[in-house]
DNA sequence: TGTCCAATAT
DNA sequence: AATATTGGAC
């Protein structure tokens, strides 16, 4: 199940077993979808393996095992190729000439692998990448990132799985990640910690190591402020008319996708049909059986604990959580991703809600509300589909149909990050002058960080995650 | 084609 | 436990 290791180091290549492993899509990062790896290399069986591993993680392949089959290809199709990984020593080429070729031909990143002996040289002549052999799973898996910065200098970098943090950290220490480094302490343990772990882990096979947070997006948590609409939805389109789409719809809210509402539903079914079973089986028991029937066309969720519960401090808590924890981490490859921001909001939030009583909790959702950096404005976003990439924070739409429900003013989504900014479908009267000089311009320059970043690293339409 | 949903993965 | 993802049925 498990991805299993790739390697290229002989004793590994000749193990069948790397070959056997069954790759699921779940194992397939979305961000590597629609990026098509050039694989130069001279070993079948290598090619094969790092095919394959590829492969794994969504990236599409085309491959060569001579450097001469691989200029070809360059010239014939470059434009359907997004990177190109090229063992350095191919037999029928000197190594400093193919580079050189290919760099002439194409500014497309090169990520080079092979021992060591060759990793300065080629870093030198405009790799953007070196991986020392045996490659590992986490060699490859971001190797996305380096596809969304053809417009930027090649940064020099080195070596292994850490190779994205060590060559990339410069360039966000210097540009957008100044502004904010209280934030970057929360998230960005990695960089520190990269210096320690190099030290003991060393050519361990490093499992799972996942520094690279990158490609996690945050879990949507079901707020009672969400779960109070999904469940409006319900009650308006009626049990049997409530279905994904139509409960997406209905719940109005920007970001959240359908798969979010399918899920949410899943699990609520569940809890209707476990509460069905528990009541039957009470009839049974009482000789009431005809009673049976009032539960599957009302409102019997009302009475379900887990879906009934109308409110609880954990919303709090996890929308804070989601924002800390959220991948700032993006630091690898693009600058734009560190931009998380802080809020007062968030901070005010945080203290004083957690308080046992539901009242109190009420109250401090309108105090969000304006306080909150809510929209995101730029229209463009949403032509993004289903992969927004703001780091601004989302907001409920304020459904005008049910405004009424429980809601107590604007609640945020809480897996903001990655999500889209669906346009705004109702009037939203937004302060926003007010919030921007509630806001330091840390704020400010997180937009324009975003408007930047947007060119850079959102044009790209094969973007799938974001 | 897209939606839905049960099963399964994380 | 909660949420996300997958793959098949329609």
């Amino acid at each position: 199940m498990e991805l299993a290791r790739c390697a290229f180091s002989e004793e590994d290549m000749t193990s069948e077993q790397f070959l056997s492993v069954e790759v699921t899509k779940n194992n397939a990062s979305s961000l590597a979808k629609g990026i098509r790896i050039l694989v130069v290399e001279s070993d079948p069986t290598c090619l094969r393996i790092v095919s394959k591993m590829l492969q794994a993680f969504g990236y599409e392949v085309t491959t060569a095992t001579r450097a001469t089959d691989a200029l070809h290809i360059l010239w014939e199709k470059e434009d359907e190729i997004n990177l190109i990984m090229i063992e350095t020593h191919l037999p029928d080429m000197d190594q400093y000439e193919i580079i050189g070729t290919v760099r002439a031909m194409s500014s497309l990143p090169i990520v080079a692998d092979n021992n060591v002996s060759a990793m300065l040289g080629w870093l030198y002549k405009g790799a953007a990448l070196y991986l020392m052999k045996p490659i590992v799973k986490n060699d490859v898996k971001n190797l996305w990132q380096l596809t969304y910065r053809k417009k930027k200098k090649i940064t020099v970098s080195s070596v292994r799985s850490n190779s994205f943090h060590a060559g990339l950290a410069e360039e966000n220490a210097s540009s957008v990640t100044a502004g904010i480094p209280s934030l970057l302490s929360t998230t960005g343990q990695s960089d520190q910690m990269g210096k320690r772990k190099e030290l003991e882990e060393t050519d361990i096979d490093d499992e799972d190591n996942d520094n690279l947070t990158v490609l996690k997006k945050p879990e949507l948590v079901w707020t009672n402020e969400l779960h109070n609409r999904f469940l409006q939805a319900i009650r308006i389109l009626g049990v049997d008319g409530a279905h994904p789409k139509k409960i997406l719809q209905h719940m109005n809210v920007s970001g959240l996708k359908k798969e979010n509402v399918s899920s949410h539903l899943q699990k609520y079914r569940l809890s209707l049909k476990r509460e069905q079973d528990a009541t039957q089986k009470t009839m049974i028991r009482d000789h009431h059986p005809s009673l049976t029937l009032n539960l599957q066309g009302g409102f019997s969720q009302f009475t379900n604990p887990q879906f009934f519960m109308a409110i609880s401090q954990s919303e709090h808590t996890n929308n804070i959580q989601n924002y800390l924890c959220s991948p700032a981490s993006m630091h690898s490859l693009g600058s734009a991703h560190s931009l998380t921001r802080v809020n007062t909001n968030y901070d005010g939030m945080l203290i004083p809600s957690y308080g046992q009583q539901s009242k109190q909790l009420d109250r401090t959702y309108p105090n969000c509300s304006h306080t909150g950096i809510g929209t995101t404005n730029d229209g463009n976003f949403a032509s993004l589909g289903q992969k927004g990439n703001h780091n601004v924070e989302e907001h409920l739409n304020q459904g005008t149909t049910f405004s009424n429900v429980g809601t107590h003013g604007p609640t945020f989504l809480g897996s903001s990050q990655q999500q889209l900014q669906f346009p705004l479908l109702q009037p939203q009267p937004l302060p926003e002058k007010e919030d921007e000089s509630d806001i330091p311009n840390i704020v400010t320059e997180a937009r324009n960080e975003l408007l930047v970043m947007k060119n850079e690293f959102l044009d790209d339409p094969n973007n799938d995650l974001w």
